[in-house]
DNA sequence: CCCGTGCCCTGGCGGC
DNA sequence: TGCCGCCAGGGCACGG
């Protein structure tokens, strides 16, 4: 499921190949993913350029003259840019464009969402308007801030993207191994140091993927956004039963806030 | 404030 | 082999 990493990595594809192209026309195939009115969507993009994408922790945005499109890919959104090609059934939404491309929005769950918003509305709304800092951007001041009171659990603390913005269940679990926390701790047991820990293995573990990401992407011509690599950098999610890379003790699954959860017993304190 | 549950949705998998 | 039922999950609404 695309987290920061893997919607960075799609945003800077989707930048590359688009930048300047301009919109003809927009088809809504499947409705319940446009979360704003059907008719302004279809009827204000057309003629608008796209300045670029840009990113706020999970959510893509589409950058236009007037107007920017906010986009949540959720678990398994993902986009194509064709031609003329046949349409899969799982391509809900088209961008037809000037230069004969077509930007196709491909999902299969249909949990993706799409809004549109006037420039000077896009942060100021729902669903940029609440949304925490990323960690880079985010101090261990202000992070210590926003947990040590809390009576959650840190795991669902840090999927929390009114806390902190980027964080999916997968580098969570990776997050809180590295810091060597338990993932059940709440947030007003964690200790300062322990809170600088963490935020200091989100940003690390971020910024390797961000990286991996970026190099594994080689063609443009198949789906985009695809990485595959980064999984072999997973040391504990999906990784039940096999030994922790540390200490060698079997990774363990349980579920915290509703979550699959992979933690190290041994390892995470 | 926080938690659990249900909802959205469908491919894939386990069980029989 | 085939079918049924359940799980996965991000984010939100809801009730406790």
């Amino acid at each position: 499921m695309p987290e920061l990493p893997e919607v960075e990595t799609v945003r800077r594809i989707l930048d590359e190949q688009l930048k300047g192209d301009v919109i003809q026309s927009v088809d809504i195939r499947y409705q319940s993913i446009v979360k704003s009115d059907q008719d302004e969507f279809t009827t204000k993009l057309v003629n608008q350029t796209i300045d670029g994408f840009s990113r706020m922790g999970k959510y893509l945005i589409m950058n236009l003259d007037y107007y920017d499109v906010i986009i949540h890919l959720r678990m398994e959104g993902k986009f194509f840019i064709k031609h003329h090609e046949e349409i899969s059934s799982h391509e809900h939404i088209i961008f037809h464009l000037k230069s004969g491309k077509e930007l196709r929005y491909h999902d299969v769950r249909k949990f993706g969402t799409m809004h549109l918003k006037t420039k000077e509305t896009t942060f100021s709304t729902y669903p940029l308007n609440a949304l925490g800092k990323e960690p880079e951007a985010i101090t261990e001041v202000e992070f210590y801030q926003k947990i040590k009171h809390k009576k959650a659990t840190i795991k669902s603390i840090l999927l929390d993207q009114h806390v902190i913005s980027g964080l999916g269940n997968i580098y969570a679990d990776e997050t809180l191994f590295a810091a060597k926390i338990h993932p059940t701790r709440l947030g007003c047991n964690i200790t300062n140091e322990e809170s600088n820990s963490i935020l200091h293995a989100a940003k690390h573990i971020l910024y390797e993927a961000v990286l991996l990401g970026g190099t594994t992407i080689r063609s443009y011509t198949s789906q985009l956004g695809v990485t595959g690599l980064f999984q072999t950098k997973l040391n504990v999610h999906l990784k039940k039963g096999k030994p922790c890379p540390v200490c060698h003790h079997e990774i363990q699954k349980i579920r915290v806030a509703g979550r699959g959860t992979y933690v190290c017993e041994s390892c995470q304190t």
